[in-house]
DNA sequence: TAGTGGTCTAGACCACCGC
DNA sequence: CGGTGGTCTAGACCACTAG
């Protein structure tokens, strides 16, 4: 201990003890080495190993538990999390996943997919009118029954390589995402009647009211991509949680 | 984080001192003793009053931080809360703020006002059965024409006077983030169409499609409200943007 | 019973802010 | 300068879970 050099830099500083075994652990999952699920070392351990006090451990581990990177259990141990981080920033969910963490099987029906130059679209994504983008038609099923259409628009300056995409693989989420992190969203719920042929895709009647959510998502100061959703209300439904509920929160009823 | 757990039980009373000094400063808070943005005891104060020791007053603070409640500031002290967390999912918006941006005249009728005790919506706010909730019947207009139907269930344990407001002149919304900082929002979207009662209401066909939204607000670590808001997806968009788009996002038109 | 996390104490030094 | 929060120590007792 008691190593304070004067450091020259100007961002790594005198880290405090706690962000330290932070580090130590978040870097460790991030290496692989510790995987979801496996039993991270208990406080003594890394009082022991980094010559500190127990509430300087239990303060980092306790920190990694509030940032849902670990689970903590008393009598048991601390172990990192199975759950995903879901960057509580958006709920704008990976529809795979969220079919999936529902227990159903998850299927992606490639209805169309090329270059589009609607100048509307053009527009909404700041595009120049010689500029085509991406276009994608998916048909997202959950056991079998189509559940969303997503008509997707995507920035080629942003993902270049969208139509080379299998997308009853990887959902344009999932690709996009792996471009660069969101940086923010903006989105509009409306409720409307599909017309004959939504209806058809999504075999409901034409009086089934669905829920249309238009969400224009930008990343790296571009918009990424501009999509158009529309869901039989009965068979999906969009949600999220924003702010931090109490932790008694779990307990209660879903809305 | 002391009080309101209803639901699961037991609940070993010899409370441990950190959740004493929590509720001591959440219930001032709630008595009016203590309003926003207001100066808060320091950790010493509470270490002389309680008599404990200072990583306990301290830790009280800073979980009543987290939670939102308040705010701390070195070298200067901490306060209760005043701006409203917000940001991330959707924009909660005060009708009457809508409706009057858009140039439009903002109107509220009273439909019906009173005490309720319908157990599920007691669960919903984590009342034990024997409690009851405030509740309000709110039908917004915009030029005259109605645009949504709230219907809002309040915790009298977070706004004991909801009953006494004039809702003619100050929204719900209004009067609740008068109590408190809006800690957490869950909310979640459907599409339906309006029932005979509902569309007498709102002055629309049974076969409008109208959006559902369900929305339960926390505040102070209770649950402040629980809202179900009918509207005509021609006359009312519930939308919101999070994160930061670029300053150029400004002249794209909107979604 | 041994190991884990949950809570708590009574001190301490520091950086920061406003006066 | 005095008061505030930010961090840290070296102990302690307890409740819980597992073997």
């Amino acid at each position: 201990m008691s190593c304070q050099l004067t450091v020259s830099g100007a961002m790594p500083e005198p880290l405090p003890q706690y962000q330290r075994l932070k580090a130590y652990i978040t870097e460790a999952i991030l290496a692989g080495e510790l995987k979801p699920g496996q039993r991270i070392p208990s406080e003594l351990d890394l009082v022991k190993r980094f010559e500190v006090s127990r509430m300087t451990a239990t303060r980092a581990l306790k920190e990694l538990e509030q940032d849902g990177v670990i689970s903590r259990m008393q009598g048991v141990g601390s172990f990192v999390s199975v759950k995903k981080t879901e960057s509580a920033l958006f709920e704008i969910n990976n529809i795979s996943d969220s079919v999936r963490r529902g227990g159903q099987a998850y299927f992606c029906q490639v209805i169309s997919l090329g270059l589009g130059s609607d100048p509307a679209i053009q527009d909404m994504m700041g595009l120049p009118r010689h500029q085509p983008y991406a276009r994608s038609g998916l048909l997202h099923h959950a056991d079998g029954v189509p559940v969303q259409f997503e008509d997707r628009y995507a920035n080629l300056a942003f993902a270049p390589d969208y139509l080379a995409q299998d997308f009853t693989k990887v959902t344009p989420y999932d690709h996009l995402m792996s471009l660069g992190p969101l940086q923010a969203a903006e989105q509009v719920f409306e409720a409307a009647r599909p017309d004959a042929e939504m209806a058809r895709l999504l075999r409901v009647k034409v009086s089934e009211p669905c829920i249309l959510l238009r969400r224009r998502t930008w990343s790296l100061n571009l918009v990424a991509s501009v999509a158009l959703i529309t869901a039989p209300s009965s068979r999906y439904r969009f949600g999220g949680t924003s702010g931090t509920p109490p932790d008694w929160a779990a307990v209660l009823p879903r809305l």
